[in-house]
DNA sequence: ACCAATTGAATTGCACACAATTTAATTGCC
DNA sequence: GGCAATTAAATTGTGTGCAATTCAATTGGT
């Protein structure tokens, strides 16, 4: 005989735990990225970049002249979303894109002054997200660390 | 006197270490979002939905008949965003939108029995998940619960 | 040297995200 | 009751993400 309550029953049964939306790893993922994108918004409108956009600039601040491919290789993004990302960039004159002389299929991206110079203004950026995420720093690194564990099992 | 190599040098001065790439947590929840996205991409494709549809029906398979605005505040987006989403969704015969009798501003949507009876066939994706992220559960919900802290901060 | 296969970007098409604006319905204040 | 303020969706415009295709340049096998 199954359970039952002497209440009439004003919930449905009990959903299937593991689809329970509380209980997704994915979601949690999803909506702190998306809410952690919010948080930078102010910060990088200041600096007229997009998110993305801040994204590349951290990669060619640590290594100027990337290929496209190679860029891509370390946000794991491809070219059918870097390739109109770097013109709206190279539009805003912080980087310039050229064919590569040796193989014509290549394209260079390397920074302008204008993009090296950015990096000083973007310098308080970081400290700023920190501040707001109210944690010490060395659990968001351990957050960090394991993020780019399970990462590297999802997309090896 | 500052410290030099005998050789010359190759890389150039060190970045400021908070604007590393892999010093970034927003980066690798970013990053982290998205492969898991690729993941469930094959098992969702299966199922015609895509990921972001694939979040609205775990919402309405644990309370049907929700207000746009409901719907968003529990995946924190916007109508922006849902509107067009959700007639897809429509048009696909997984749920209905309807204007609300007593308030004309409101749109109720409820599902289908298509869209209910898709709920058994979704019932094997998260242990597909869980399976090739090849964590034990206890960590990922760790892991989950951290994230859920994060967003209540980011997003409170 | 030729040409098929491969590689690297760019292009196309679709589906989000989200800011900002618009439109329609309801509420509150007088 | 009348009307300004508020609320709920929808719309508009921009910028990603990504699959699939295209196009050009290079490579490799004969």
């Amino acid at each position: 005989m199954p359970t039952q309550s002497s209440q009439p029953q004003t919930t449905p049964a009990p959903s299937n735990p593991a689809l329970l939306l509380d209980n997704q790893l994915c979601f949690a993922l999803y909506s702190a990225s998306l809410a952690m994108t919010k948080l930078y918004k102010p910060l990088l409108d200041a600096l007229d970049l997009t998110y993305p956009q801040y994204l590349v600039m951290l990669v060619l601040w640590e290594q100027d002249k990337l290929g496209v491919t190679a860029l891509g290789e370390r946000l794991s993004l491809d070219s059918g979303t870097l390739t109109p990302l770097l013109k709206r960039m190279e539009q805003a004159g912080l980087l310039v894109r050229q064919r590569s002389a040796e193989d014509e299929r290549r394209v260079q991206v390397s920074l302008t002054s204008r993009g090296v110079q950015l990096k000083t203004r973007a310098a308080t950026v970081p400290a700023c997200v920190v501040a707001q995420t109210g944690r010490p720093i060395p659990e968001l690194m351990a957050l960090t660390r394991q993020l780019q564990g399970l990462r590297t099992r999802l997309a090896p």
